[in-house]
DNA sequence: TTGTAGGCGTTATCAT
DNA sequence: ATGATAACGCCTACAA
């Protein structure tokens, strides 16, 4: 069994054509039952494969999904299985890249997938990306596009998303029936729509609320913990210091627990803390931390979904926005009061 | 800028032959300077692409390697970038798949991946396999296999893994060192090399300092949290209970932590731990957890590495086994005495 | 230095 | 119902 059969070989030990073998591999129309029933048997006996670099060069269809991610996270991992399992079922295969949350990479990879010959693709843009070209060049070649999770609105096309402004919003009015009056809001690079839609979520939980917006307790900085860590720091050496920290993720709300912590404060007693995703790791932490969590298996599965939607049908390309809801999860670092019923 | 163009547009319009203008694409030897010249020059206007199909289905290699993993947690996804980084730089694509740690799975992605006609594999084997033949099959067909991180004694390949022995050695002598008496293993499935292998360094350690080893401190069970938590609670409810718990995965030391805090126990004066893999969570974790840290990255590089290698020269397989050294990280949950120095 | 032709494995068109 | 042939895009003897 060294090099895989094909159908030249099958059709010679039949004594019949290439084209007849391919019928009948097909279970095609017109074809004798007794001829189809030999190359069965043979193709079976022969452990015949297609040959999927044949297959995709004919009919110009790789049956592949270029899918870009920033990085391969607790909740990106998640959705990529989300999308691979979608994916396989409907008979595509998916490749992965990260961009690291770079933009340079993000158009590497963009590349590397399309002389892949991908049949479309799947993305997330990174944190960096403040140009689009080169998904828009995508869209230009008549490939599906369709982005996930961090959708921005630079980009047109068919998207699916948690209501990142709903996410903002649960959290922050949590804070404030928790009785926090000063309320801070960690934020991610300002260009990142996901970030500025939780912000958005929370000045309308303010608004709601009659709060005042400060400017001074609304901080944009990178989407890691360091930064966080040390963007806290400042907050809290403030004057008139916030007695509670929205963070737009979890990676972020661990480095402001970790400054909390730092500077001897205590939570929930001293000072809020709600941050978004609810990776496993919220709960694990002292206290634990409250945050937003959202269906990103589902989100995945959603994703792909809507890509081979897309894919079949277009020319009615819609746009569809998919919008999931998320999430609060309340844990320590947030309840003050004492849980109502 | 519909169509991507191919050598056809670009003889037709140069009016010279297919074969002229492959040839001078890859600045071959014999091709007159100037039109190689005009070649060039239109196949950047035309903005050319080779087809990656037709050169696979040509010269019967897609410079693919197809990634088998367990799954994607914070240790592989750095190894995978590891594996990604060294391929891209050589002219690989990567095509990753998680196996869920399911066995079917496995067998599954591995046919996938074929089919796909990837030029080899770079593999992790799921905890639940236990047969090899259908990665046995992918070398029969003489394509080259490297395993990685979980090796196994099953499979005769050429692999890169860390020196899991040492690093259940360092982790038990260290509690040794810190004064604990009865030191327990939750180690992960029976049937997991890399598991054996960590206890074969914990069953050393205590060799070495003349612990009697006790069947009853050392604990089979799953590689997760959950079921380290529940085997945890059997540990400390015996009579006479263990006073320090090495774990061979980080995983599970947070199912061991939380029992160990259920019980009220303090670490690290009533009950020593040590956990293995250094995963960010043990250090924000209450208290700490020490950990055996491997690098991760480094080690997915040298998979692909080696990978290349074996590639290149098929005929001496020398079944190259790469070993890279794990360092043990000491924390909270497992100092007891004051540092020295 | 350049062109012609055959082939990689498959399918589709057109005959037979 | 089956076969011959061209084509997908590329490479490579071989011929010119």
């Amino acid at each position: 069994m060294e090099k895989p059969a094909t159908i030249k070989d099958i059709a010679k030990r039949l004594n019949i054509s290439l084209s007849t073998v391919s019928r009948a591999l097909r279970n095609a129309s017109d074809v004798n039952p007794d001829t189809k029933k030999a190359v069965m048997a043979l193709s079976e006996e022969l452990n015949y494969q297609p040959n999927k670099l044949a297959l995709s060069l004919r009919q110009k269809q790789t049956h592949t999904i270029g899918v870009i991610v920033p990085n391969l996270d607790y909740v990106l991992s998640l959705m990529v299985r989300g999308i691979d399992e979608v994916a396989l079922e409907a008979g595509f295969t998916v490749m992965v890249c990260q961009s690291n949350e770079s933009f340079g990479r993000e158009i590497l990879n963009t590349r590397r997938l399309l002389e892949s010959l991908v049949d479309g693709f799947i993305i997330s843009v990174s944190s960096e990306s403040k140009s689009f070209d080169h998904f828009k060049k995508i869209q230009e070649r008549n490939l599906p596009v369709v982005v996930f999770d961090r959708v921005t609105p630079h980009l047109t096309a068919p998207s699916v998303r948690i209501d990142n402004e709903e996410g903002g919003f649960v959290a922050t009015e949590h804070l404030i029936e928790q009785g926090y009056k000063r309320i801070a809001v960690l934020a991610g690079p300002e260009n990142l729509g996901v970030s500025n839609s939780r912000m958005d979520g929370y000045l309308n939980a303010l608004k709601k609320h009659k709060i005042k917006k400060d400017p001074a307790l609304i901080v944009h900085c990178d989407f890691n913990q360091d930064y966080a860590y040390f963007a806290t720091l400042e907050l809290l050496a403030m004057k008139k210091r916030p007695d509670a920290i929205f963070t737009i993720s979890d990676r972020m709300a661990i480095g402001a627990m970790l400054a909390i912590k730092k500077k001897g404060l205590r939570m929930p007693e001293d000072i809020g803390l709600v941050g978004f995703n609810n990776e496993p790791v919220t709960s694990l932490v002292t206290p634990t931390i409250s945050s937003v969590d959202m269906p990103s298996f589902e989100l995945g599965k959603a994703a792909a979904k809507l890509f081979i939607e897309t894919m079949h049908n277009k020319e009615n390309m819609d746009l569809e926005e998919k919008v999931l809801k998320p999430k609060l999860i309340i844990r320590e670092s947030s309840q003050k009061l004492p849980t109502k019923k």
